[in-house]
DNA sequence: ATAGTTTAAATAAACGATTTAAACGACCTG
DNA sequence: CAGGTCGTTTAAATCGTTTATTTAAACTAT
């Protein structure tokens, strides 16, 4: 590896100081156009490489920005990563990502480290549990946070999030205008704010239409593919035997009408499925799911833009920003048929 | 925000130098135990914040190590990631990721930042039309870079992969097993290595059985589920009638069977089709999915711990090195049947 | 010509850590 | 008691930038 070539590198070879160099590759107009020239086309000959931490080190801006969620596999997540990806390399930020597992410690580390990067903002997904001061711990350290998906309880940080509540019920009401009266709702959990919405949406929706609530018909805790496929044992034994499920979201819907078909019934006829996300994949599932969009694309768009804004100080984007979903219908929901899925 | 501690914070209010602070921190053994304590307990209790870019811009040790692959929502290199990350995470390195999407602009610019950032390494699955020189800027300047799945000619890297040739000639000679004769290929690129590797596994195998090699029975392009889903009408007009499919990789077999679904042929029974990754996927699709090991976990980790081998100076890992995939037989694929599959 | 402006470049002090050589005191030892 | 050793601490240089302040040169206007 040849020498480092550093400002002042450049500065000798020119015989200019290394702040004119500095200046001059900023393209500040406190520099002459013609020297500027002269400096951006030896800083290229001599393969110059800005050093960023020297940089930042005096300025106390970094250019990184974190994001941590669950899980980076979760197509869910993946959707909203992308959308944060492609706003952020508009501003030519970096961003460092990161799962957490719902491990309120591996979070914590995380935070940590950004902090020590002196990363400029965060924006997270919080892992069940966070305590408050674990996004403190950021704020107060000068790097602004900014929640998506989830939400945390006593903390005055904005956050973006679709309207779970809302959204469910779409799903619930389509099942119900379908005929189906016995609605199972199959994942999710109670320890996430969204967890709860949800169920509430669910709730919320029977109730209108004056069916009884019957919470032996909730299995709780599925949230992937695999889950959603085991579930289906579970779902296919209940003795009230349900016609319609009502599924935490696209993967476990999809593992679940996979359950049913090994178990010889088919998904969207004897048994309609609702999933919740509209991933990509939801459109060629077989059958093609009917869901709920929930806006991903727009919640990291959003989640991401209101972070850069803050960051320009141009506006603050407090409280609540709640995307609306809307109901995707395809063909794993059908109206109710009455010999029922006997078996 | 509070006023920022720093080590000189802490050396102030305990009356020692900040070199006293530095080293008691690091737990070296030039500090009296009973100072390292009151250091350390000081440091807790004030809420100090390593700066690592300051730290960094003195020893030219940054802890970050990057990771570039053509999309982290591909489950196949989510798998590979997972293994890195936990590897990583071990040694307490910071690992920045991004997607480049095939595009040599896009990569060369996450090189280009991470050399600014001073990162310590580089691990990357190259971009289709990764020039030599773009590797060794990253060499050049003192970052070691760590091939994954894909190869590039002309360059002395060390490099960590399945092997393809192998690997797809067990699927293919699994389905001649099967009885099968008209076999066609789906998906996959010669742009790449793999894609290259691949075909000619699959081709190897065909003439071994002296079964005549047919192009027109190769249907490339396709290397998401999406993809393969829509290669279904394709295949399923070949005038050769196939009766299996060998897929590029798991995506595209279980978006080939539900394309074939959709059309009223059951995947497994009318057709046999094998896929190539074993992703966690493979198993709970329906039917389950009849494909190849190709060592995902096994790349990740050796070639992380290879770069972390190489920063510390123990040994070069120079050369190619190649995973040996394995069988997994499941349910999509199954006896030629005599009937074919006529429509 | 002279004072006053503008423009261009240079000087030097940060930023917050690490590290090396030197200082210091206490404690031997012959 | 001069000199050496050992364990602990520190002063000062350094890493590669940015930026406020100075300086120098070049115009402008009177």
């Amino acid at each position: 590896m040849a020498q480092k070539v550093k400002l002042s590198t450049i500065a000798e070879t020119l015989g200019v100081s290394t702040a004119t160099v500095s200046l001059a590759l900023r393209d500040s107009p406190l520099v002459a156009l013609s020297t500027r020239d002269r400096i951006k086309e030896q800083a290229r000959a001599l393969g110059y490489i800005y050093n960023r931490r020297a940089a930042s080190l005096r300025t106390s801006r970094s250019g990184i920005i974190g994001v941590v969620v669950h899980d980076i596999m979760n197509p869910f997540y993946g959707e909203i990563l992308k959308s944060i990806e492609s706003e952020l390399d508009r501003d030519r930020q970096t961003f460092i990502l990161s799962n957490h597992y719902d491990s309120v410690e591996k979070q914590r580390n995380f935070i940590e480290t950004l902090l020590q990067l002196g990363g400029d903002g965060v924006i997270m997904s919080p892992a069940i549990g966070t305590p408050p001061e674990d996004i403190l711990l950021a704020e107060d350290n000068g790097m602004p946070a900014i929640l998506i998906a989830r939400s945390i309880d006593g903390l005055d940080v904005p956050i973006f999030r679709g309207d779970d509540t809302y959204g469910i019920s779409l799903a619930t009401n389509h099942l119900i205008g379908l005929g189906h009266r016995v609605i199972a709702m199959v994942g999710g959990t109670d320890q996430t704010s969204t967890g709860r919405d949800r169920y509430q949406g669910y709730v919320n929706a029977l109730r209108k239409a004056n069916i009884e609530v019957d919470p032996a018909l909730r299995i709780p805790g599925p949230r992937s593919k695999q889950g959603g496929f085991e579930a289906a044992v579970n779902f296919l034994s209940l003795p009230q035997k349900p016609t319609a499920a009502v599924c935490w979201n696209d993967l476990v819907a999809i593992g679940l009408m996979n359950g049913i078909a090994r178990a010889g019934l088919v998904p969207g006829r004897d048994v309609s499925v609702t999933g919740y996300d509209d991933l990509e994949e939801a459109s060629i599932a077989t059958p093609s799911l009917t869901t709920v969009w929930n806006g991903q694309s727009e919640v990291g768009r959003s989640a991401a833009r209101a972070l850069l804004d803050k960051l320009s100080g141009s506006h603050e984007p407090d409280g609540i920003h709640l995307i609306k979903p809307e109901m995707r219908i395809r063909q794993s929901t059908g109206p109710l048929r009455h010999n029922g899925h006997d078996h």
